[in-house]
DNA sequence: CCCTATTACTACAGATGTGTAGTAATAGTG
DNA sequence: CACTATTACTACACATCTGTAGTAATAGGG
């Protein structure tokens, strides 16, 4: 049939390593918001990107090592968007506005913008150990935060302190689970009604 | 070198089909509690079993097909004891008893049985769609109960009524997540710790 | 004790993925 | 405008997994 000689693929634009980086990290997450984390492979990496192998292998040291990447440019830009999100303004006497207008941010947040959260909050095994490692060296770190919020209101509280690590523990396993829903399923709760949801809770635990 | 000719591998034990079935479902269970999800495959439970593939495939029509015969009966296992396990002579008249001897027990039964409850706890994503279709329904199910006691609980309240799904949902993931850290890493919370903490939540939101 | 239904094994063909050595194109510098 | 460092592509050698067609062993009924 075809004694064609093999013609060869076009070149992809010649790019400088960071640019590559940066593109094959999107096309990274890109996979993984479509196929989910099972469907991730240098192989699929490079298709995305229409790149061949070698290039991915040519900017990171392997797969494990471009997912870490992709971790952590993900999780800095959400933290920025919550930290910028957060209002600067507080009341810290007042810690129900607080966790009403944070709430509130979170979940617009998520719902705006689900793809820079969905590699985060929808984790599975079989990641390189490191990777896993460093999420939840992250958790940690937010339940150390939330931990320190419980222990002071737990000051204010009569009788015996609350067991602030453990609620911690809790509270982001909710957050977790909450922004799992709105990645997979926004319309099952609105907004509104997380809010107030939270709220109502608060203001039986606070009195 | 070796012209030996490629001695056959001897037969292992002929087995009725039925036994086969579990004997190969404990193979797969264990490979999942050895290497995660990520590691079970056809060949893997094969081997595990000390068995060839065509003796997997004409047990199961497939990798799905077992997996989810597997979740069936470790599903069927956990509520077994679940149900074994609590308290027939409750109080309705006292519900705090109740949650105190419903975690109790839920804790204990974790504890000393992790196997039974691994593959349901920690899920990955990427098994076949039939799968994580029935777990899903089965947590709907739970979350249905949750919701029922919830909201009679609530009746009791004055104000409106408690948003009953919404906790539920939170309810659940707070188990689902307290389920995962007694599976990988025990020590960390005691059951007294638990059940304590479970309880002063309760007390202040009971009153 | 033999025969046959059941159960198990071998072997192959194909799909998809990894990692790398060798070669070709190109962008930018002098 | 030619040269060279950078970047990209081809091709190969392996590895693992899937599914199935064909063949061999064995347990238990007759």
């Amino acid at each position: 049939m075809s004694d064609v000689p093999r013609q060869r693929r076009p070149y992809a634009a010649r790019v400088p390593m960071d640019v590559r980086r940066e593109q094959l990290m999107d096309a990274a997450l890109a996979v993984i918001v479509r196929d989910g984390y099972g469907g991730v492979s240098v192989d699929a990496v490079a298709k995305e990107a229409g790149v061949t192998r070698p290039v991915v292998y040519g900017a990171f040291e392997g797969l494990g090592e471009l997912l870490t990447a992709l971790l952590d440019r993900q999780q800095v830009r959400a933290f920025g968007r919550l930290l910028q999100a957060l209002p600067e303004d507080a009341d810290p006497a007042d810690p129900a506005a607080l966790v009403t207008i944070g709430i509130e941010q979170l979940v617009t947040m998520v719902r705006e913008d689900p793809d820079t959260w969905r590699p985060i909050l929808q984790l599975p095994e079989g990641l390189p150990e490191v990777v896993l490692q460093r999420i939840e060296a992250d958790r940690e770190r937010v339940r150390a935060i939330f931990s320190g919020l419980i222990s002071s209101v737990s000051a204010n509280e009569k009788g015996a302190p609350f067991d602030a690590d453990l609620y911690a523990h809790a509270v982001l396993a909710i957050l977790e689970h909450f922004g799992r829903l709105l990645i997979d399923d926004p319309e099952r709760f609105s907004t509104e009604r997380m809010v107030d949801g939270a709220n109502r809770i608060l203001s039986l635990l606070w009195r």
